[in-house]
DNA sequence: TGTTCAATTGAGCACTTGCTCAACAACTTC
DNA sequence: GAAGTTGTTGAGCAAGTGCTCAATTGAACA
């Protein structure tokens, strides 16, 4: 039996944390979800992490930050005009509505666990300047006017969270399609240019 | 000892429920803390309600529908031009955040608790024909325009749900102030108003 | 007064949770 | 080899959870 080292280790028990998370919720996941999952013994978490919450609150930040990295990627290969469509699918998740789900249920869970409410934090913030350099570079590219307040991107930020929320209360409360074309209207009206 | 009716015990286990809730969270508050709050046995809660799931869905649907009823109750005794800054005050609730946590809460506790989605889900909706309903009196009162998309409140609803979530998170993500200007903008942007 | 029955109690059950800790296994160093 | 370090185990603990149910209370009615 080849054994991990510890940095290793460390990582594939975040990485095991974040997928329990994603599919039953912050606080539905149990740390012997963890350990099963993993197919270890369920003290070797508390070798490794303090107590649960802390596990938890690093798992909530790798998913953050790989999802940031992975829109990052996606910008630097895709050409500015396109980037106001791109923003607008990203944000309303065509693909996998987890990542949106565990969001939302970290800003909430939040409240109640101030090691996550760091985590959440930074992720807010980090979110709020990666929207702020789109929109810098939109301008700078003369696609649009710079918005009238300083206060757009988090005005948009704050409108995806709403939406999102929204949407997962199903078609009655919001379609993803009315949703989608909200943000879109948004972004185009920030920028200055009449849809 | 007097004894209490079955309607009035039911009522006030509702109410005690909601108490507990909003200081609490919907998860982390426990049946226990109601019978404790009533001081009365524990087992009392099942005659009353089925589950515990029940009951809590049953306090948040009266914690919404109070509030809106309050809402509605103030709007009445106001005149018209005054609206705007009233709604503006009322969705950043100067007053009580609790129940501002309460909604997000419950908005989030949706996604794993079908009872509970049903009561959010229907509160939505009547929130959302609220605003409507403002919306229409404003432009018949000739304050503004009507809206261009049918889907204004469901952005104003929306976009309220999500600053209200970046305010929680702290100063450093959202100050109220900003959460609050951001809203009236947008009321008026919506109704054709510039600021 | 005795009868009836809804209201109420709380010990107790089965289950889950995060976490501890003595024991052990597997590498590294000497 | 021995010694030391680090990784790993899992039974077990204390604290909690929702819920059940036989037993009791008290009020209304006869």
């Amino acid at each position: 039996m080849t054994r991990i080292s510890g940095a290793d280790r460390r990582q594939q028990i975040i990485e095991a944390a974040h997928a329990v998370i994603l599919e039953k919720g912050l606080a539905q996941a149990a740390t012997r979800d963890v350990t099963r999952r993993l197919g270890v013994g369920s003290g070797l978490l508390h070798h490794y992490f303090k107590s649960w919450q802390t596990l938890r609150a690093e798992a909530v930040r790798h998913s953050v930050e790989s999802e940031i990295a992975q829109l990052q990627q996606t910008l630097d290969r895709t050409p500015p005009p396109q980037w106001i469509e791109l923003l607008v699918d990203w944000m309303t998740a065509d693909g996998d509505l987890h990542h949106w789900s565990l969001w939302l249920n970290a800003v909430d869970e939040a409240r109640r666990d101030t090691e996550l409410a760091e985590v959440v934090r930074a992720a807010y913030i980090q979110w709020q300047q990666v929207v702020i350099r789109i929109i810098d570079r939109l301008v700078e590219d003369g696609i649009g006017h710079r918005p009238g307040t300083p206060a757009a991107a988090g005005r948009l930020c704050a409108l995806v969270d709403g939406l999102a929320g929204a949407v997962f209360l199903g078609e009655q409360v919001m379609t993803p399609q009315t949703a989608k074309s909200i943000l879109r209207d948004q972004i185009k009206l920030d920028l200055g240019l009449s849809s």
